[in-house]
DNA sequence: CAACCTGCCTAACGTTCGTTAGAATAGTAG
DNA sequence: CTACTATTCTAACGAACGTTAGGCAGGTTG
């Protein structure tokens, strides 16, 4: 299925679409295809040798679901790049689906337990908001392929591993909620309920994921600063803006 | 590959994740699986009855793709919710490939149409910029699981029939690119370079598809106000707010 | 009536999938 | 050297995939 529309008829050249798909790759602010790479054995490139091989699978996995999806992307693939054969694969991990678990929970713990010392700080309400639409921004931008992941791969997990990830995603939002109930009593704070305020900010930050591109007009601290001041424009819209340098 | 993994070892189950997949849909801004239709036979209430047999084919693909991706729908699925067999929908259309680029190829051009209305509309670029948010903001809400796969499918196109829809999507951002070009010169805009602004405008807006909720807390034309005012804020942000409702 | 087109069917092809069983290889410890 | 563990390999299984060939029913047209 991955190349060339994967199963044939007869054997005979199907009568659209022969030519097979590019790998993907996020160029331009948009999920387009990439060109063939120029090297021949760039992929090598990709995978870290220091590390362990349960991590080098993650990490191929993970490149590979962000460019072809969990259905689009095969064992056989993420062998491919560690050069080893597809059935070497289970000697490291169960199932394919473990994979996508593995990364997902990962990645959940660590947004969680970033957004958790930004509450334990014990700063001011709006300072905490704004970490924590930074802290959002940056981890999205900085692992963006596996953040791209955990937001779109939801669909693929099996029930009771969604559950498990959506637990720590009721958890995220629940601290997140907090926060903004924190800062609802402040000067001009719009009026909204919090869970409309966040999911309309959470959203807004995790698409991020989805067109930055590093190396391109934004760094991700201007990324984040950006949609901090975005944010803030919008959930303070009575207040006076003072410092603003125009560029 | 779409039920329980699909292909098996040698029958025996699997260690892990053999419960298979519940299908997915949008609840509560984020992608979820949904439990089994409570209903039976719900499948067919989706499907218009007095369409065409290929405007059928598209709906039904269009919703499965929104649901499984493009790799994780098969044709078998799609001929399940017409009631009719695999091999039958090959009377309608060529290949799989080409009914994601008939989609893909209506949804862009139906969407540009509406850009190029309001840009033939002779209005102030203001109220243009406008226009052109909640166009894009509404398209994205009521044809909302088209737009969805016109974003994120990308990947899944042939190279030639993307290199057509890309054809339209860049005319679609020169147009906005104008409107905000012709906006530039107004009281207090933001001196961002367009292709800047457009792609934090569209990106966001067009995120919309992938949370928005029929039937939930906010009507489309209540996301179209809200991004409205929020795009305002954040593109004049040195303009007084006057009219503000809070709620 | 025959000829034809439309739309669906059955049956199957060849490929690729996730996965398994079991052998082979390399390195380490006794 | 032997025994053992860790890791990869070869080979294959059965299922599901996109797709094709060819036939059959029903309506329309000559």
């Amino acid at each position: 299925m991955a190349k060339g529309e994967g199963a044939g008829g007869t054997g005979r050249a199907s009568r659209t679409g022969t030519a097979g798909r590019a790998g993907a790759a996020v160029r331009a602010g948009t999920l387009l295809p990439a060109s063939p790479s120029r090297r021949s054995d760039r992929n090598i490139q990709l995978i870290d040798a220091s590390a362990s091989r349960p991590e080098q699978i993650r990490a191929a996995g993970c490149h590979l679901m962000f460019l072809h999806g969990y259905a689009g992307m095969t064992m056989r693939q993420i062998a491919a790049l560690l050069q080893i054969k597809a059935a070497s694969l289970y000697y490291h991990f169960p199932s394919k689906q473990e994979i996508l678990f593995d990364l997902m929970q990962a990645t959940a713990a660590e947004l969680l337990r970033g957004l958790r010392e930004i509450l334990a700080s014990g700063e001011p309400p709006e300072a905490q908001l704004e970490q924590a639409i930074r802290w959002h921004v940056l981890f999205h931008t900085r692992k963006r392929e596996e953040a791209f992941i955990s937001h779109s791969e939801l669909r693929s997990l099996t029930p009771e591993n969604l559950e498990t990830i959506l637990k720590l995603r009721r958890e995220y939002e629940k601290i997140f909620d907090s926060i903004l109930r924190s800062c609802q009593r402040a000067d001009g704070f719009t009026g909204e309920k919090p869970a409309v305020i966040r999911n309309s900010i959470l959203t807004m930050c995790t698409a991020t994921a989805g067109w930055f591109s590093p190396g391109g007009e934004l760094t991700a601290e201007q990324v984040a600063e950006k949609l901090w001041q975005f944010v803030r424009h919008g959930v303070f819209p009575q207040r006076a803006v003072k410092d603003h340098s125009a560029a």
